[in-house]
DNA sequence: AGCGCGGCTTTTC
DNA sequence: CGAAAAGCCGCGC
């Protein structure tokens, strides 16, 4: 069973979409909510087998510092696509940085709500 | 089992 | 602030 078909995929999936346009999140932020914290690769992994690529924004998923990452394949193309999907959404990007970072960064996942101190 | 590789992260220098 | 070095998790060889 590919990793894109475990549970873990599903509830990546379901958490991205929870992500609003305009808004960032990170591998690891995702690995978190997902309750595998140190598996932020495995993000990267699923989002690679991304089956339902137009239904999951994985545009929105940048690195932890706020640099863009990689997209479909790390080719240069494809990050300038990610860009632009992102700007036109409202996220700033500059250099392959995400402008204002933890402002736009979203981590209020409440697919998980049991050890998050929100509220 | 062993090794290497990713759309990574964190620490250390 | 940039580069290097572990760690981490699944997958493939």
């Amino acid at each position: 069973m590919p990793i894109e078909s475990s549970e873990l995929a599903r509830m990546v999936y379901a958490l991205l979409a929870t992500v609003p346009p305009g808004r960032v999140t990170t591998y690891g932020a995702l690995a978190r909510a997902a309750g595998v914290p140190k598996a932020a690769r495995l993000i990267g992994a699923v989002m690679r087998g991304n089956p339902n690529a137009p239904k999951i924004p994985c545009h929105r998923v940048v690195k932890s510092d706020g640099s863009i990452g990689g997209y479909s394949g790390s080719a240069e193309e494809n990050i300038r696509k990610k860009v632009r999907m992102l700007e036109s959404e409202g996220v700033q990007v500059k250099d392959g940085k995400v402008q204002e970072f933890e402002r736009v960064f979203f981590d209020e996942f409440r697919a998980r709500p049991e050890r998050r101190t929100e509220q």
